[in-house]
DNA sequence: CGTACTGTTGATCAAAGTCAATTGAGGTGG
DNA sequence: CCACCTCAATTGACTTTGATCAACAGTACG
């Protein structure tokens, strides 16, 4: 058995898939040359091999269910019997404290698989919460449960997407520990636009983000009022334009500089 | 396929003994209530059914290398071409950033997977250190690259592994965020606490660490200045003792209410 | 016998939090 | 259609937590 890199935009959809095809319990054969097929996933289209693209609306079309803007659909201390793949929409973790603060631990985008790793424990400990309205597939537990004997390659699939969970989560600690709250800031934007791209949302420099400051905050560990003055810094710098629901970053470069950014740990695996 | 609750250290134990049994290529049978055996690991002794302690004893001798003091025995950058289990002695792993700041991101306590995930990767994203003299067993990739083919239940017992090692992780972006310094050195000391002994560590309410104010403190994103104040602050109220490489948890529910520690995360999987 | 590291304490300072208030958009019921 | 409500964004004034800087003692170590 051999892991092969998966640096690419490319690579990370055939790994996707791979996961697809598990779920649907047949293979699929994945050609990295194969003519696109673009699929109408409202709101948004991607771009897939052939043989992907009826996988994937069969996918959809067999386990998705609709989630209402701010509606919790995974609840901290539930059991899990299922995993949820976001098809649209964001999402955010969320841990709530014994004093009823709560802290956003991770951010969902179509694609992600959430928290691949919770289904062994059997109970869940964050909550998801979607943040505008989503729709997300539910994979009951009992058909992951075939994945060490049955697929192998879904298994190796599996396992990217939990490393590279476990890195992001190493990165938003090193940021919040080591970085000052513009940095952190733009650490962030950085983040959500590279992950927005892995996710084929943008358009041109900009996408549709449902976020508000609060979230953001939240994730970058900054009070609502400081995220503002940071982002106003951030666009008075010319390097990110933010509003209507839509997040620009107008000078990539300069902002992953300014944030020390880099995002390795999103396509590394 | 049934995934079976390990709350308990003998349940860890019989999981982590799963793991070496995969190591060594061959099953071992894994029995709550067979009659425990004293190993003489050197420093420490732990209890394991029969059939374990040769298992356990043949990795030892088969796989282990010792580490110096400070030894930086898994470079960040470098390639993974094998994963560490801490045997013996402690270990950090540090996150260092473009302008050379360090970050402490775990501890690894003897027993502990060293970032299993990371095999995946390839390339490991920090770096791991040891901090006292340390002894530590190198699984080859090779060896792991058969796992989810041949041992199943292996596989299970690596994913329990990197759950709770995801689980910490958030838990320490949570303590780092929402924490005041003291919340944030008492809660540091209950999961060492609570680690040390799942590593059958602990002597009475006392258990040797070799980690300085400074460790201490990175991993808590304090200073070295303020975690002593925070430490002489709890020594006061009589919740530890800390001191000539000794660490001791004088009232274990009093210092877990001061830092609302709940470590279930550590012992769920 | 210096040298380096850890632990310790005190004085000062700044980054970010808290509190308070305003604006404007969007939604809702009468 | 309008009064009313809620929520997100924004700005300013003030406060606090924990960082920074400085100094020193004890100890291990070459």
């Amino acid at each position: 058995v051999e892991w092969e890199p998966a640096a690419s935009p490319d690579a990370r959809r055939a790994y996707l898939l791979t996961m697809y095809a598990f779920v649907l319990d047949r293979p699929v054969s994945v050609q990295a040359d194969a003519p696109p097929v673009p699929i109408a996933t409202p709101g948004r289209s991607a771009s897939l091999p052939a043989p992907a693209a009826a996988a994937l609306r069969r996918l959809l079309s067999a386990n998705v269910r609709s989630v209402r803007p701010r509606t919790v659909f995974v609840e901290a201390g539930s059991p899990m019997t299922e995993i949820n793949v976001m098809i649209e929409g964001w999402a955010i973790r969320v841990a709530t404290l014994a004093d009823g603060t709560r802290q956003i631990v991770a951010f969902h985008l179509p694609g992600d698989i959430c928290e691949f790793n919770a289904l062994l424990a059997g109970v869940a400990d964050t909550s998801v919460e979607a943040v505008g309205p989503a729709r997300v597939a539910a994979i009951s537990r009992r058909a992951m449960a075939g994945l060490t004997e049955d697929f192998p390659r879904a298994s190796q699939a599996m396992w990217r997407e939990s490393w590279v969970a476990a890195a992001t989560q190493r990165a938003w600690l090193v940021n919040a520990c080591r970085r000052s709250a513009i940095e952190r800031a733009a650490h962030l934007l950085c983040e959500l636009h590279a992950r927005a791209e892995l996710a084929e949302l943008v358009d041109g420099d900009s996408f549709e983000c449902p976020l508000t400051q609060g979230h953001l905050a939240s994730a970058a560990n900054l009070t609502t009022e400081h995220m503002n003055r940071c982002l106003r810094q951030l666009r008075e710098e010319r390097l990110v334009e933010i509003g209507e629901g839509q997040l620009a970053v107008r000078d990539r470069n300069a902002l992953a500089a300014r944030a020390s950014f880099d995002g390795a740990y999103l396509t590394q695996v």
